[in-house]
DNA sequence: TATTGTTATACTCTATAACTATA
DNA sequence: TATAGTTATAGAGTATAACAATA
């Protein structure tokens, strides 16, 4: 028994589906993120924000700035500064002095880390596939929309600007 | 634009379904989460482990052991100690001498400790009704039936003994 | 010997803020 | 003044391992 199957094992009727629903997604979310940051770990020696700033080098062949990589990451500057070492240490990725600002650098994967990036992100999407592999497209297509919407809900209370008129 | 959308903005083409789906769940479930966390600590001034441990506390009246909490939280006894201290020290959970085992002891809920979490749930389960507002009864129970596949089959990777045969 | 729980330690991940260099 | 990036620090959250007391 896990801790959603716990947490309303005895008296179920007094919460309302959507807390069920909530744990269950939480549940979901957190098996399959553990099981992919041990395994980024254990074959690749990695972890899941490197795995992420290179994704995201990977999307942008000309590189990214640093605060480029901060507000995509969604995590503050000092963090990718951290992130960013690690990666230059292990030769993955460099920094590029940016011509017309000497403030500025651009981060882009090395040779070594556009080939390493490649064969992890292929490991990756086999272990998401994967985890999904219960599900038919079909009900793959309407998870897919109806977290849309849960999603959608969520970013319109995070900015409320949005949405509000 | 998210993580999500930046993530696959320029060639979506080339990705699973799978891929898509997992970064839209990941990125709902940490949209939530980080709201619940910032509201635990704003309005309550609490945290989500302690928030956790309570809950597991309040389904169990009796109390738990320490070896229970950390079994049912999937956290390391060392961590169950640190929090249950932390509550303590609020004058929210004790711990209580088991008669028959002189190493064990029961944690359980003091007096303001149940009242304290007794709004708190339902603060929480407000914001969890809120978040999957934009949803209907239908659309709830045939995300909470989908999300049910993909735990099933996550919990089997897990624990290769259940499910192999 | 095994188990219950605590303590000590370390590591990942994150945020905040002070700081340097440049714009 | 504002911006790009770094450094320093703090805190949450977690795991591992050594340890004391008891079974």
């Amino acid at each position: 028994m896990d801790k959603e199957a716990r947490l309303f094992g005895t008296t179920p009727a007094e919460h309302p589906e959507e807390l069920r629903l909530w744990l269950r997604m939480l549940t979901c979310a957190q098996l399959i993120e553990t099981q992919v940051r041990a395994r980024l770990r254990d074959q690749f020696d990695t972890t899941l924000p490197r795995f992420d700033l290179m994704a995201q080098l990977d999307r942008a062949p000309q590189g990214l700035k640093m605060n480029e990589l901060s507000r995509r990451m969604m995590v503050t500057g000092g963090n990718v500064t951290g992130i960013t070492d690690q990666l230059v240490a292990q030769g993955l990725v460099e920094r590029v002095a940016v011509p017309d600002d000497r403030r500025a650098h651009r981060v882009v994967l090395t040779t070594q880390g556009r080939a390493l990036f490649s064969e992890m992100a292929n490991q990756h999407e086999g272990w998401i596939v994967e985890a999904f592999s219960t599900l038919s497209t079909r009900e793959i297509a309407t998870l897919h929309r109806l977290l849309g919407m849960v999603k959608a809900n969520a970013h319109s209370d995070t900015h409320p600007s949005i949405g509000t008129v």
